[in-house]
DNA sequence: AATACGTGGCA
DNA sequence: TTGCCAAGTAT
């Protein structure tokens, strides 16, 4: 019979590990339920995403969307709004649809198998994994960056991890080495010692409870395994925005649903010429500087009037519909460029983020 | 297989 | 200021 389950592999250092992880590990908010929704919300947010950065948005979000049917129940502007300010917006239209999904085909309850939760939008191999082997206890490994960093390490894998060689290889390893009891536990006792000891720079092995097992820390190569990946070069980006205001209200458009950005509402914006043949544009309000991705975006935004007979494209919306719309951060900083306020307070994860940086 | 997709923090 | 990083997925 043909093995597809990697045989399972023994290691010494697994219950050092697991010590370690229950008597070290952050008291993190998820971590004190078994609810796979909520697991699913974190796994979900913390996808690039650091873990102070997600913990006001994930209270936020259970707060207002405490069950999946809350949430599949809910416009998509709306969980678009809780997720304004984390970046990746495919993450948080994949989840809403997901929700509903779960309703419609599997009673509101997330599904229990590895392909039916692979089959929902937005849920990969990591998540799925992470969800099922947290919340229900089933024995599936996960490879995130952290698990990818520490068994590199461990068994010495050279290579850029996202390779398909090495993550196939780094996919193996941790097949063969998660429990068929606690996954769960394990999982993320390998995913905490790569957050907090097992770091990209600079590693602190001294504390390690597998320092002794580990073959990249033998060979004195923790600092140099596992091998970085190249990143695309920035670029400079320059444009204008237009500030239109009217009775207490400003004028906005609302992104194409996909790409980047997508269903996120903006100033009016792009080179100034094209501007120039909708708008008059008048006095410059000031630049501000956003940077995503691989852009260095430099804004300077202006007020701006409609051009008489121009048809405009967007929404007038009056200053206190703000908070009710998801608003890209180019689009909050040119916001505040032009002295226009925020929704902040208790209602924003952040607090001055948003800041005029000339005039 | 390679690329698109955000943001804030830190050295 | 610039570059790099943080619990990936989709195409």
């Amino acid at each position: 019979m043909l093995c597809l389950v990697p045989p399972r592999r023994k290691v010494a250092w697994a219950s050092r590990l697991l010590a370690w992880y229950r008597r070290a590990r952050r008291a993190l908010p998820w971590r004190r339920t078994r609810d796979p929704y909520r697991i699913w919300v974190s796994e979900v947010m913390l996808q690039q995403t650091t873990v102070a950065t997600v913990t006001p948005y994930w209270r936020r979000f259970l707060r207002r969307f405490p069950t999946v049917r809350a949430l599949a129940r809910a416009e998509e502007d709306e969980v678009l709004v809780l997720w304004s300010g984390l970046g990746y917006y495919s993450r948080a239209r994949n989840l809403h649809r997901a929700a509903r999904e779960i309703v419609s085909r599997h009673g509101g309850r997330f599904p229990r198998t590895l392909d039916a939760a692979l089959a929902l939008p937005g849920i990969g191999r990591y998540t799925a994994g992470a969800v099922l082997s947290i919340a229900y206890g089933v024995p599936l490994a996960v490879v995130d960056g952290n698990v990818a960093r520490v068994l590199a390490r461990l068994f010495l894998v050279r290579g850029d991890p996202r390779s398909p060689r090495a993550a196939r290889r780094l996919w193996t390893l941790a097949d063969s080495l998660v429990p068929a009891v606690g996954p769960g536990d394990w999982n993320q006792a390998l995913m905490e010692l790569g957050a907090t000891l097992c770091a990209p720079d600079s590693p602190r092995c001294a504390p390690c409870p597998v320092r002794s097992a580990c073959r990249a820390h033998r060979a004195g190569l923790q600092e140099k395994v596992p091998s970085a990946s190249p990143r695309p070069k920035t670029v400079a980006v320059e444009e204008t925005a237009a500030l239109l205001r009217r009775d207490g209200a400003v004028l906005l458009v609302q992104r194409p649903g996909w790409g980047l950005l997508g269903g996120l509402w903006d100033l009016p914006a792009g080179k100034p010429e094209s501007l120039a043949r909708r708008y008059r544009v008048g006095l410059t309000l000031g630049q501000v500087r956003h940077a995503i991705l691989n852009r260095r975006i430099t804004r300077t935004v202006v007020e701006a009037e409609a051009r008489r007979g121009v048809r405009l494209e967007g929404r007038w919306v009056p200053l206190r519909d703000l908070p009710r719309l998801p608003l890209a951060g180019a689009a909050r900083k040119a916001l505040a460029a032009g002295r226009i306020p925020q929704p902040r307070g208790a209602d924003r994860a952040h607090g001055g983020a948003d800041r005029r940086d000339s005039g």
